[in-house]
DNA sequence: AGCACGCCGACT
DNA sequence: GTCGGCGTGCTC
């Protein structure tokens, strides 16, 4: 093998190809396909991904570069890995790094560093003053520093240099060009691994206790640290930090001591891990009910023959999805395999975590967005590295270094969380089918509410690509019923004068709750509902000067914000149009809901959960484990008091306003809000006490409404399925999203005519294109362009299409190949266009 | 993305 | 006549 294929890492489309490199002898024994490299490219270095390995006739390749260094000890990513990237960047049209990126934790993310040293012929520690400065007899005090300097330390970063030589650039410049200093590059990780540095004894215990009888007394620091050495010999080598904390001594004594050669400094690698110090319950597995027992049966035939196998286990709020999958996992994991969990990055709360830990100990590997670089960074290098057998995480776990997976579960399949917003856009859910069928693993899709897409395709063949098998549990695994739902029409309410935010029966409700000490969670689903401010004089709103959207009101800073640009400017006291001062701020948020509870029911114990008390690290765990402990009477909050929280005191929920989710502009609005509140429903009762659950609606004759009230998934999924069918939309189609954006707004309006007209054409040309209401397998319509939902963004103007299609050509790559075409002919660099593929949020 | 090569304005 | 502007094109 002489020829390492490398992707390098230049995120353009005209480098998102393989480059070819010569493997020099020495490192063919670590570059393997998955290895990361440093390459040189151009005039610099640059990080790159090894994605196979070829035998090159030497000679027939003329002016090949050899790979210059090999990055890590093992290859981050496996060969299997390396396929799915390749895969993922014709599925969701990216670039071949950006999907190898993906799959790697940030402290992995290398870039090139400039390094400086002595000139070859310098460097020689003969070298006299004569040949360092050969041009110049006689050279200045700065360039004296500077090769001191660099001469002292060997290899210098660029960097290190200018923040010691500020006004030096110059000098550098002329001393590289004069061979006096030499400039390479290597890259450099964003983190290392942690080292704690260790003390131990240099020389034998004997010799040390000889020296003790004849130490000099002045050094009576450096005398007590020997002989504590000495007696805790047995214990060696210890964490210097502790060593220094126990003697109650300086850094500096232990150098000391080190210099003398009777001790030595050393150091160790460990392991960040977040949950250092905690203890999790063990538990054991729990009796299966018949209906679970059913369940697990299949899913164990299928990890038994180790065949792929993808599950859609729909399962009711309650009905003990979690433990089918622990006995899976546990029984992949007796088998040698290992396995993921994939999680919604907001249900992964520590009650999660605490069940995973407490059935499988340290071989968990938890990764999600709030821990560190560093932390993240361990616990990946966990699963590299074998110590971990199974990862429980957020989307990207999907790309765990595994060798060996046996089962990918993806629970609350259903969560448009799986979909990362940013290239690339994979969802997740989609990447561990496709990486489970690659190495025969088995899938779980869990949900009480699965997405239409899995639902329909396990039930019929669809254009998702995998049919999964359809497993139901719908009853509760402790026998207990579902919550008693009521609807309350708020606007009866306000006919009859309640002109509050709670209805009179979700105020009776709560303060049954306040006397009887039991707890209640409120949810306030603030989709779409941001607190906007707004003239009641002349109708002025406040919107961002670059992106057309309504500012938003922050009261802690009252100040008015742009959460798409983050733009900021005061709050106005008087309207800036009519110069009235009837100028308020709209929109419900957590606080004025929770202002509104203090003044209806005085003392009540409320705590507030929303992305303003939870930015803190841990403060997610730390608000959620007082509401545990019955130091609070509410847990009031936005969508993520709705998931995965099991509280056995709660015997209340409350949904504030359940259809300003219903009134958004997507063809998932009445999916959303079904699943919203089928979810926090289900966290009402769930243990002896029975629960009660009250959703206040504008809108309450919405099948949505009414069959998340009624527990009835299968009649929301016809009825749902039904509009889907006469509208063209997904799961009858999948759909494009085309975004083109431009800074001047006329240009931008040609473009994207012109996208719409060669799409359409080449479309036509293949005979693709044409209605979806043909009978015809194969057909791709496309709608636009028009503005986006978002016209303008980052003073940026913004044209949208969205292309549907079904059956097997492929559209996704007509989609890119009109793209670039387009990018090619009109070469004006500031248009931008961007593919989503199956994308989530059409708004 | 960088970085160098390359062809047109304001300075010694 | 040169230094340097950033347009354009390439990177195994």
């Amino acid at each position: 093998m002489d020829i390492a294929k490398v992707i390098v890492d230049v995120p353009v489309r005209s480098t998102d190809r393989p480059f070819d490199y010569l493997i020099p002898d020495d490192l063919k024994l670590w570059i393997e396909v998955g290895s990361r490299v440093a390459v040189p490219f151009g005039h610099r270095t640059v990080q790159g991904f090894v994605i196979s390995l070829e035998s090159g006739e030497i000679g027939t390749m003329p002016g090949l570069k050899p790979v210059q260094e090999v990055l890590d000890l093992l290859p981050p990513l496996s060969p299997e890995l390396i396929e799915l990237a390749e895969w993922m960047s014709r599925r969701y049209a990216c670039r071949r790094i950006s999907a190898l990126q993906a799959m790697l934790p940030t402290a992995l993310k290398g870039k090139a560093e400039r390094l400086i040293s002595l000139g070859s012929a310098e460097s020689d520690a003969a070298a006299t003053e004569d040949e360092l400065f050969p041009l110049f007899a006689e050279p200045d005090q700065e360039e004296r520093s500077i090769t001191e300097f660099v001469a002292k330390h060997g290899e210098v970063s660029m960097k290190q240099l200018t923040r010691t030589f500020p006004e030096a650039a110059e000098t550098v410049k002329f001393m590289l060009r004069r061979g006096v200093l030499t400039e390479s590059q290597s890259i450099k990780d964003k983190m290392g691994k942690k080292k704690l540095k260790t003390v131990e004894l240099a020389i034998s215990t004997e010799m040390a206790r000889g020296l003790l009888e004849s130490f000099p007394a002045r050094s009576a620091r450096q005398k007590e640290l020997l002989q504590f050495l000495i007696e805790m010999e047995a214990l060696l080598p210890l964490p210097l930090k502790e060593v220094l904390a126990v003697l109650q001594i300086s850094a500096g004594t232990v150098k000391g001591l080190e210099e003398k050669g009777y001790i030595e400094i050393g150091e160790i690698e460990v392991y960040r891990d977040p949950y250092r110090g905690r203890d999790f319950k063990p538990s054991v597995p729990l009796p299966l009910t018949p209906e679970q027992s059913h369940v697990y049966a299949a899913i164990a035939r299928t990890l038994e023959a180790q065949s792929h196998d993808v599950f859609l286990l729909h399962g009711v709020t309650g009905s003990g999805k979690t433990e089918i999958y622990l006995q899976s996992i546990q029984l992949c994991v007796d088998q040698g395999r290992q396995a993921v969990v994939l999680v919604p990055e907001i249900a992964l709360t520590p009650q999660m975590v605490e069940r995973f830990k407490g059935r499988f100990g340290s071989g968990v590997a938890v990764m999600h967005s709030r821990l560190s670089v560093g932390e993240r960074y361990d616990e990946w290098r966990k699963i590299r590295e074998g110590k971990a057998t199974v990862a429980v995480g957020a989307r990207s776990a999907v790309f765990a270094p595994f060798v060996n997976l046996g089962l990918i579960i993806v629970d609350e399949e259903h969560e448009s969380s799986y979909k990362q917003e940013e290239n690339p856009k994979y969802h997740a859910r989609d990447v561990a089918v496709r990486r489970a069928e690659q190495g025969g693993a088995a899938v779980i899709l869990g949900s009480a509410t699965p997405s239409l897409e899995s639902y329909h395709a396990a039930r019929v063949q669809t254009d998702i690509h995998f049919s999964p098998v359809l497993l139901e549990m719908p009853s509760r695994a402790l026998g207990n019923e579902l919550p008693a739902v009521q609807v309350v029409d708020m606007r009866d309410e306000l006919k009859e004068g309640n002109r509050s935010m709670f209805s009179r029966r979700l105020h009776a409700a709560l303060a049954e709750r306040l006397e009887r000490g039991e707890q209640t969670v409120l949810l306030l689903n603030r989709r779409g509902f941001s607190t906007f401010v707004m003239c009641r004089s002349c109708g002025y709103v406040a919107g961002c000067p670059d992106c057309d959207i309504s500012l938003t009101y922050h009261s802690r800073s009252d100040n008015l914000r742009c959460h798409y640009c983050g733009h900021a400017e005061p709050a106005p006291k008087v309207c800036p149009e009519c110069a009235s001062e009837h100028i308020r701020f709209f929109g419900t948020g957590t606080q004025r809901v929770e202002e509104e509870l203090g003044k209806l029911f005085p003392g009540m114990r409320v705590i507030r959960m929303d992305v303003d008390t939870t930015t803190e690290k841990g403060s997610h765990e730390k608000l959620l484990n007082q509401f545990r402990d019955k130091k609070a009477d509410v847990l009031l909050g936005t969508q993520m008091v709705a998931k995965g929280l099991d509280f056995p005191d709660v015997t209340l929920v409350g949904v504030i306003t359940a259809d300003s989710a219903l009134n958004l502009p997507d063809f998932r609005a009445a999916e959303k809000t079904f699943q919203l509140l089928t979810q926090v429903a289900g966290r009402a009762g769930r243990h002896q006490l029975p629960g009660e659950v009250v959703i206040q609606s504008y809108t309450p004759e919405h099948y949505s409404i009414i069959h998340a009230s009624g527990h009835d998934f299968h009649s929301f999924v016809r009825e749902e399925l039904k509009h889907r069918k006469s509208l063209h939309y997904p799961p009858y189609c999948r759909l494009i999203l085309v975004t083109l954006s431009h800074e001047q707004l006329p240009v931008l309006l040609r473009l994207a005519e012109n996208y719409a007209l060669n799409l359409q054409g080449k479309a036509r040309q293949l005979r693709w294109y044409g209605s979806l209401d043909k009978l015809s397998a194969d057909a791709l319509d496309m709608l636009g362009p028009v503005a986006s939902p978002m016209p303008r963004l980052k003073g940026r103007y913004r044209f949208q299409c969205i292309i549907k299609w079904r059956g097997t050509i492929d559209a996704i790559g007509l989609a890119r190949t009109v793209a670039e075409e387009l990018e090619d002919s009109v070469r004006d660099k500031d248009l931008q266009i961007s593919l989503d593929v199956d994308p989530q949020m059409l708004m």
